[in-house]
RNA sequence: GGCGAGGUAGCCAAGUGGUAAGGCCGGGCUCUGCAAAAGCUCUAUCGCGGGUUCGAUUCCCGCCCUCGCCUCCA
């Protein structure tokens, strides 16, 4: 498989260093909300990511760490009362049940922050000993940027000039330190940070952000791993001060390879609550969209393009068209896998492991192609609108037929695309009235009584069933 | 101000030095008593102006416009 690395700016073919499985880890959130589509975004990508290389038969070994120490964790736990570790327990489980809907695997390894403190202490010991890190006379430890040769390669910080708070943010530490653009390791404690701070060689206080990362990096997958992932904020300043954490201790190169995605857009621009259009699953959910579709949606643009989400259609109304759409695709593709099943005779369920042993992807293979390839989920999808155009289902041998469906199954797999169920068997449900009257109309319908047929199919409208005829005879669907 | 990404049909979005995948929507056709469903099908000279080339949407230069980031936002 081949993917565009930030540190190198090119597209490279991705090697297990150890021969036997790709190690890497994900930045993952910080609970203390709920996520937003624009990060499970990323969450998602990596998740296909993940589940391509998979397939392609390389095993993965996955880390995404949970923040459930900073500044937002313990504002917002403060101001609800509740202790850290209530606060964030509540919105990781929050998190894993969005994941879990959005049909991402669960990490191999989710390891936490705050059970890392005396990791990261002993990290900032030896940074202290390198001579890469100082105390502040408040008791915070900062590390020194000058001290890092490297600093600023992965977000080119050396070619640019570095603007001190032109984000307009600036921190009240800002004169602790020694120069803007040295980053916090530990920060001393404060008053309202309430009960959360631990004790450490420098006074009582809290990790930094960054330091999180490198610390566990360490623990679970060494000083050198295969990949490192993240949004694409992240480059700089998190990711470009992991690397000064970790190679700084280390000596050896962090990651080889960098895996940055873009951010989505909503309707154009960026996401915010104060636009309005900040949205969670759980609220497209509730306006009736499945998370496979929020799936496919997001899937849907290149990951090193900025995708745009659209919520409002035309009119300014938030109906959102590009779920509505995603919803029409899926059913395509789910009525057409369910007739190659059926023609291919396959009658049990095709696990995700089970993928793995699928040699032959059929009319498909370009599809998977496109996902080995840098990661082209469009161009994935787009090959396998393609290939169904190519193949006539009823003209297929059984063997065919179930190679085909094998090859869907696989990019299925892959992008984590749970197909909607065909119905089939809707009747079985239909009330006893309902069906009657569905008899009755086709009766009318048989005897040429068209103004009865009309009526009683208008009957059945109100009562929300939809009458859809076929050849042979007709279905009832209820209506949504 | 710096860095980065991008402008492809009504919308979303791939891709390529030799006249452009796919999805949604919309139109047409088939089927049908009509409709729905289903199937088939149609819709773009690729932001603007130069240049290189036999030939550019694809390479180079300039311009216009959009978006993101610039210390804790995926």
């Amino acid at each position: 498989m081949r993917l565009f690395d930030t540190m190198s700016r090119e597209v490279k073919d991705l090697q297990s260093s150890d021969g036997k499985t790709f190690r890497f880890y994900c930045c993952g959130p910080t609970v203390y909300g709920p996520a937003h589509i624009g990060n499970f975004r990323t969450f998602v990508l990596q998740d296909v990511f993940r589940r391509t290389l998979e397939l392609s038969g390389m095993p993965t070994y996955h880390v995404r760490n949970l923040t459930d120490v900073d500044d937002k964790t313990i504002r917002d736990a403060e101001a609800a009362g509740k202790t850290l570790k209530e606060f964030t327990d509540f919105w990781r489980d929050r998190f894993h049940d969005d994941c879990n809907q959005l049909n991402n695997l669960e990490p191999h390894l989710e390891p936490s922050a705050v059970e890392h403190i005396p990791h990261q202490i002993a990290m900032i010991e030896e940074l202290m000993e390198k001579g890469h890190a100082y105390r502040s006379d408040d008791g915070s430890v900062y590390y020194k940027v000058s001290s890092f040769e490297g600093y600023g390669r992965l977000s080119r910080l050396d070619q640019r000039e570095l603007r001190a708070g032109a984000s307009g943010a600036v921190s009240d530490d800002e004169y602790e330190k020694d120069s803007v653009s040295d980053f916090a390791l530990w920060k001393s404690r404060r008053e309202d940070d309430g009960e959360n701070y631990w004790s450490s060689p420098w006074g009582e206080g809290r990790p930094g952000w960054h330091l999180e990362c490198s610390a566990m990096c360490r623990e679970y997958l060494g000083d050198s791993f295969d990949l490192h992932s993240g949004g694409v904020d992240l480059v700089f300043p998190h990711h470009e001060n992991e690397i000064a954490q970790s190679e700084a201790c280390s000596g050896h190169s962090m990651a080889d390879h960098w895996f940055h995605l873009t951010h989505l857009l909503v309707d154009g621009g960026k996401m915010s609550k104060s636009a309005g259009n900040f949205y969670t699953l759980t609220q497209l959910v509730e306006a009736g969209f499945s998370p496979a579709e929020l799936r496919y949606v997001l899937i849907s643009a290149h990951y090193r393009q900025p995708l745009n989400f659209v919520a409002k259609d035309k009119d300014g109304k938030e109906s959102f068209p590009a779920l509505a759409g995603a919803g029409q695709a899926l059913q395509k593709i789910a009525k057409f896998a369910h007739v190659l099943k059926q023609q291919g005779k396959v009658d049990t369920p095709v696990g995700f492991d089970a993928l793995k042993d699928v040699t032959d992807l059929g009319s498909f293979a370009a599809a998977f192609d496109g996902l080995l390839d840098d990661l082209n989920t469009p161009d994935a999808l787009g090959q396998v609108f393609s290939a169904m155009k190519g193949i006539k289902p009823d003209e297929l041998s059984e063997v065919e037929a179930r190679r085909e469906f094998m090859g869907l199954s696989v990019i299925m797999g892959a992008l984590g695309l749970k197909l909607p169920v065909v119905e089939e068997k809707v009747k079985a449900e239909v009330p006893a009235g309902i069906a009657e009257m569905a008899q009755a109309r086709w009766q009318a319908k048989q005897d040429k009584d068209w103004g009865e047929a009309d009526r009683l199919r208008d009957e059945l409208a109100d009562a929300g069933w939809e009458i859809k005829d076929t050849k042979e005879g007709y279905e009832l669907c209820p209506k949504n």
